[in-house]
RNA sequence: GCGCCCGUAGCUCAGUUGGAUAGAGCGUUGGCCUCCGAAGCCAAAGGCCAGAGGUUCGAUUCCUCUCGGGCGCACCA
């Protein structure tokens, strides 16, 4: 049980003896102030209307008859009636044991043990390589996966290809002109085509793979393709470029996510997992059959204005076109149903802000479909507006102008580049200046938390150089640690696994980074006035377990966000 | 026109399901290495939380409106 667990149980044990109402919700939260003690709650303010009493009168009820606790030195009533709970220092010295004690584990939870989840992010489409958004949103679903599984939920994490469709018809194209230029032929890029200089390179790539030297064995080549079967409207050769482009340009992309330390338990083909299934006319019949779509114009249109109390879309949405295919919401549908709700029972999706007229008709199907309005979460991740020098850079891959995730990881490396995406919400629009991001990598708040976890490492190997390493678990004494900036380290370790429930339930993890930079701000100062290796043996040894413990969670915590805790720098 | 997101220090951003005196980094100014890592520490300056109402014991937080910025509103994906 948790100390604010514990605590609560008091607040009610004592309303109990004072003969009032139980406390509806009673919340603990940590003081800004150090003056308004370690913990306190407003229990009394939000009892007093209930109970009919001022909330000072039930504060004091609450203090009177509060149990006694070895936790608790002492309570104090302020303010509008706020009960404020100072901690005993040695308890708080003692509880250094735990943290040590649970290590990797320190952090961790279970309530979550229950859920399945299914995580998809990144999901770029295989038209060109990662840029920059892609990092953030790389780094954010990256960090929600581990945070999740870190209070254990199962959680797979997905990446889906939209290999099919328009936007494939139309990369399948534009790789095909570059081909055909590529052995000399004169033929222009299609109109919608996609103009940049990667499928050039890719084309090439081709070419050399298929030693196709020059236009007769390309015709000779295509003509090969054509006997093969194909799924798509396009030309049978076509697609099947098309299908090579796609698989390098997954790859290239799987390669960069991987650089990056972003893997995926599961990449999901819209064209083999379920195009060629056929759930998408499996589930225009359902949506029929359940009265949840009508014939109109030709085209098979959904309900979404009907379904779901909170879901409700401003229009109804077509399922199937006229000309009879699918549109992406009609697979979308079957998709997240028969596909992601197969075995999850809970599905977050990482969209661009692009998509967010997109998220309420799915969320109308999903509801329509059986499924509970919470079980369908859409994280929408903000633009990235890149700036080099200050001035913005557009990124638009049709227009073949932008800047790569991969560029990113070389010019700003991969711990920094986390770490700056993780330092804001998902929701609010990032400037990201390249120049200032380089120029002053060192300054980098990642360096400052790698950097306190560096130099607790560099001190204990000198402790150990010299002989001076603990003994056996359980010899050291704790107690020693009274000073006030000992006692504030440790019970800031002790929030660790608060910051980490509460990270996890709001899907925030910037709330982790945020809380260790300011773990690393407590523990540079307390490095700076306080000598660990000294003389004092007994002190020595109860410093050297403060800084493991601190080195443990900073390590704990960057853990959380995918980013290297590192020895030495 | 309708809908969503955002507006907090010069800049980039936090602000714990509404809590007490709104914080950090960068930048600026001034100090600190014969002593466990100076990628560090100490100090100063910097705010009408866009604005106006409302709910509340209490509002940066919730509601309404106004202003300002971004993005969506396809038989595209």
């Amino acid at each position: 049980m948790s100390l604010t667990e514990r605590l609560t149980n008091a607040v009610a044990s004592a309303l109990g003896a004072a003969g009032l109402p139980p406390a509806a919700d009673c919340a603990w939260e940590v003081p800004r102030q150090a003056e308004h003690g370690d913990y306190a709650t407003n229990a009394a303010l939000t009892l007093a209307r209930a109970a009919q009493r001022p909330p000072r009168q039930i504060a004091e009820a609450i203090v009177r008859h509060f149990p006694a606790m070895p936790e608790v030195d002492r309570l104090e009533i302020a303010g509008p009636g706020f009960v404020n709970v100072f901690l005993a220092p040695g308890w708080v010295a003692q509880a250094l044991g735990g943290i040590l004690a649970a290590g990797e584990r320190h952090g961790r939870g279970d309530e979550l043990a229950a859920q399945r989840v299914r995580l998809e992010f990144v999901s770029a489409n295989p038209t060109g390589p990662l840029v920059i958004v892609n990092a953030r949103a790389a780094a954010i679903g990256d960090s929600l996966a581990r945070l999740l599984r870190a209070r254990g939920a199962r959680v797979a994490t997905e990446f889906y290809v939209n290999d099919a469709g328009t936007q494939f018809e139309a990369l399948a194209r534009s790789f095909e002109a570059r081909v055909r230029q590529a052995v000399g032929e004169s033929v222009a890029l299609p109109e919608k085509g996609y103009p940049g200089e990667y499928l050039i390179d890719l084309a090439g790539e081709y070419v050399q793979e298929h030693k196709l030297e020059g236009p007769p064995a390309l015709s000779a080549h295509l003509a090969t393709l054509e006997t093969e079967g194909g799924v798509s409207t396009l030309p049978r050769a076509t697609e099947r470029l098309g299908r090579w482009a796609v698989a390098r340009m997954v790859e290239g992309q799987r390669r960069v996510l991987a650089a990056y330390g972003v893997t995926f338990d599961v990449w999901t083909s819209e064209q083999h997992d379920v195009r060629d299934k056929g759930l998408a006319d499996r589930m225009l019949a359902e949506l029929t059959a359940r009265g949840l779509a009508y014939e109109q114009d030709g085209a098979l249109w959904f309900r979404s204005t009907e379904v779901g109390e909170e879901a409700a879309d401003d229009k109804d949405r077509v399922l199937r076109r006229r000309s009879g295919e699918a549109t992406y919401f009609g697979v979308d549908v079957a998709y997240h149903h028969w596909v992601k709700f197969a075995d999850a029972d809970r599905l977050i999706n990482l969209l661009g802000p692009d998509h967010h007229g997109y998220v309420a008709r799915i969320r109308a199907a999903m509801q329509a479909l059986g499924h509970p309005p919470e079980a369908f979460e859409v994280l929408l991740v903000q633009l990235v507006t890149l700036l080099r020098d200050g001035q913005p850079v557009r990124m638009s891959k049709r227009r073949g102008e932008f800047v790569l995730m991969e560029e990113l990881l070389e010019e700003v490396g991969r711990d920094a580049a986390r770490f700056t995406f993780l330092t804001r919400r998902h929701d609010s629009p990032l400037e990201f200046d390249l120049a200032v991001a380089t120029r002053q990598s060192s300054d980098n708040p990642v360096y400052y938390v790698q950097y306190a976890h560096a130099r607790i490492h560099s001190i204990a190997r000198q402790a150990a150089e010299q002989g001076l390493a603990s003994p056996a678990g359980g010899a050291v004494d704790l107690t020693a640690l009274s000073d006030p900036q000992e006692q504030a380290l440790i019970k800031r370790l002790l929030h660790f696994p608060e910051i980490v429930r509460g990270a996890a339930r709001a899907l925030e993890p910037h709330r982790i980074a945020f809380w260790l930079q300011e773990l690393a701000g407590a523990f540079h100062p307390y490095y700076k006035t306080h000598r660990v290796i000294q003389d004092d043996h007994r002190l020595m040894l109860a410093r050297l377990a403060l800084c493991a413990a601190v080195g443990r969670v900073i390590a704990n915590g960057l853990d959380l966000l995918g980013v290297a805790a590192p020895e030495t720098m």
